[in-house]
RNA sequence: GGGCCCGUAGCUCAGCCAGGACAGAGUGCCGGCCUUCUAAGCCGGUGGUCCCGGGUUCAAAUCCCGGCGGGCCCGCCA
């Protein structure tokens, strides 16, 4: 279908296109209508065209095209003005007014959103934190932005999957799992979440590791080098002490415990061995601690109503035998090599430009051989999600796989892919996208999992609950737990959606739970107002009966605005860039509300102005609801 | 050393891919507006060598080349 803004660019670009035919310029009507761009300011009119773009020395005609215009201009244009080298064109109030109308009553609660074609089977792997710590800000970023990628897929009526890849093996869940059995399986105070208390117990568990590697390599350092050693004790000591501040008993248990310890780092070792290897006297407490934390997750996600279908362990995925499978396949491949002695994949010699060009992967990036397994027979986290990226497609008998992770993580993503393409899964290969993202800095603090130095989705989410009761408050009202949850989770899910994910975002956590303009609330405020004049008018707005000269000032600059949402949607939902909808949202609040002020609806004489008026506080309610719906955000009746 | 990304107002960011008007928001700071549809709002003021240097063009924040600064990757880690 048509898009309104479609329907009127074409319009203008033909009464145009006649006018200069008429002093001289031929142009074809579809490359006139490409040049139209929107003018900075409202004063340049509401469409402008570059006239050195169309034709060399056409500026110098314009004043003929204005003369001409009058009778030409057609049932769209109002007037046109030559400013410098532009043709400005205001619209006839009565068209925008007409066709903003149609458009809405033809699509009513579903304007804007893409008509359906043959739905499309996609698999959303994200998130995928390791079990080992509550989720932190940057999981919160990939949480937001996956269940963005899938709500984006659902819009357009294809089937989503959202899974969730719980990595169950691996060092990281080794330490946690050592301390966990050292401290014999602690609960944790009431007034603290699992997730947050095992995210401690591995912090103080990594920790203690690496003070006594590092005390060990202290004794043979002298000079510059101890004195460098000797400070960064002094930050682990610290960051020790900051986990004993929060849970003092299990910190001393656990100093105690692993004092005792000649080697802690081949203890843990031999643990991620047993792990992996299903030793059945640790397979239920490992499964016991991954869960406990898992569930505090979960939690978490539910909180920010981001719901997974599949949660896939990798300690099941190598019990399933598919990894050895993918090791064997690799075994008979073309490709395999030996790199510094272990068996690997030599992609490097297939990557050639034809095949970098059909999966998407740059030239310039130098693929090393990609190792599959490790001495001791155990296999690579690449190794593993080759296995799990089949499994996926399998599975669900996807026609496309995201992997929401990390931009660090380009170069094995990219050998990811050309595994595939080397065991014969080329459909796979050429369908699998690594939807890349920036990672989360917070203002003046270095984050680390290891060390125990993260903020957390849940203490944001309880500071903006907070916030947002206390100004509720403020003003007399009390809110449900539902409202608040609502206000602070789109809060956080606004500032994760409002950065290109290809930039590092820099998380302030003061700035966060300021309520203002800009901001979620302030677009759910507009969604409230909105909502708040149709509710007591109590009835559907007459959609056809607008018209007149009513869109001058701020209306003009909304109802244009509105016009444009289907494309905009159309834009952000086939090329996943979120922040330009959240730009989008807050420059049609900020009109919306600028109006608001001064124009009152409900109260207006004039009926047909009145369901104009009508006509853009509908617009501007369905355009905030249908944008909430893909990223993901809720609308509030009242706030 | 090689590769990728980023550099725009004090701070956080749009705009760059598809070049076009005195470069836009928010925040901060200063001042004004609640007997009128929700003041979590609105209005006004303040604030910029678009990292630097060349080039292409009628026109460059945007494209090209060369620098500078920051981040990440180049593990038998994940």
């Amino acid at each position: 279908m048509e898009t309104p803004y479609s329907e009127l660019r074409r319009c203008v670009a033909e009464a145009v296109g006649r006018v200069f035919a008429l002093v001289g310029v031929e142009v074809d009507y579809a490359s006139l209508e490409n040049l139209i761009q929107e003018p900075p300011r409202p004063e340049f009119g509401d469409l402008a065209i570059p006239l050195p773009r169309v034709s060399r020395g056409l500026t110098e005609k314009c004043r003929e095209v204005v003369s001409a215009i009058g009778e030409l201009g057609g049932e769209c244009i109002e007037k046109v003005e030559c400013v410098g080298s532009y043709l400005n064109i205001w619209l006839r109030s009565s068209y925008l007014a007409r066709i903003l109308g149609r458009a809405l009553a033809t699509s009513r609660g579903s304007y804007g959103i893409p008509e359906k074609s043959t739905p499309k089977r996609v698999v959303v792997e994200f998130v995928s934190a390791n079990p080992v710590h509550p989720l932190h800000i940057g999981s919160g970023r990939n949480a937001v932005l996956g269940d963005f990628i899938a709500r984006a897929h659902e819009l357009l009526g294809d089937i989503v999957e959202r899974r969730y890849y719980v990595n169950d093996l691996g060092l990281q869940v080794a330490y946690l799992l050592y301390g966990y059995i050292k401290l014999s399986k602690p609960r944790a105070p009431p007034s603290m979440k699992d997730d947050h208390f095992l995210g401690l117990i591995y912090a103080a568990t990594s920790i203690l590791a690496d003070i006594a590697r590092l005390r060990k390599k202290l004794e043979h350092l002298t000079g510059d080098e101890a004195g460098e050693a000797r400070r960064e004790l002094d930050t682990l000591i610290g960051d020790l002490l900051r986990i004993r501040s929060r849970v003092p008993d299990v910190v001393e248990a656990l100093t105690k415990s692993l004092s005792q310890v000649e080697d802690v780092d081949q203890e843990v070792r031999a643990l991620s061995l047993a792990m992996e290897s299903c030793d059945p006297t640790i397979v239920e407490v490992h499964r016991e601690v991954v869960d406990r934390v898992l569930i505090g997750i979960r939690q978490t996600l539910e909180r920010l109503g981001v719901v997974f279908d599949r949660w896939d362990y990798e300690s099941e995925l190598v019990r399933s035998g598919l990894v050895r499978e993918v090791v064997e396949m690799s075994r008979n491949s073309e490709f395999i090599t030996y790199y510094k002695n272990a068996p690997a994949l030599d992609l490097g010699r297939l990557a050639n430009d034809a095949v970098r060009s059909e999966l998407g992967i740059p030239k310039s990036l130098e693929i090393p051989p990609l190792i599959l397994a490790r001495s001791d027979g155990t296999t690579l986290y690449t190794t593993r999600d080759i296995a799990y990226t089949i499994k996926k497609f399998r599975e669900f008998n996807a026609d496309k796989v995201y992997n929401v992770i990390a931009v660090e993580q380009t170069l094995p993503q990219a050998q990811l892919k050309l595994a595939l393409y080397a065991l014969g899964f080329y459909k796979e290969a050429r369908s699998l996208v690594h939807y890349a993202y920036e990672i989360v800095n917070v203002k003046g603090f270095a984050m680390s999992g290891r060390r125990g130095r993260y903020i957390t989705v849940d203490e944001i989410l309880d500071t903006l609950i907070a916030r947002a009761r206390e100004l509720a408050r403020s003003r007399g009202v009390e809110i449900s737990d539902e409202i608040a949850l609502k206000i602070a989770r789109s809060a956080f899910k606004y500032i994760m959606l409002s950065v290109s994910p290809k930039k590092t975002l820099v998380f302030d956590p003061e700035q966060a739970v300021e309520v203002k303009s800009g901001t979620a609330t302030y677009v759910q405020y507009t969604y409230a107002r909105a909502n708040s004049i149709l509710s007591k008018y109590g009835r559907e707005p007459d959609f056809n009966g607008v018209g007149g000269d009513g869109l001058v000032g701020k209306r003009r600059e909304l109802a244009l605005l509105i016009a444009r949402f289907p494309e905009i949607l159309r834009k952000v939902v086939l090329e996943l860039t979120p922040e330009d909808m959240v730009s989008y949202l807050n420059k049609l609040s900020e009109i919306f509300n600028s109006w608001y002020d001064t124009d009152p609806v409900l109260t207006e004489p004039d009926e047909q102005l009145r369901n104009l008026k009508l006509l853009l506080v509908y617009g501007t309610k369905v355009v905030i609801e249908n944008s909430f719906k893909l990223l993901g955000l809720d609308v509030v009746e009242r706030i």
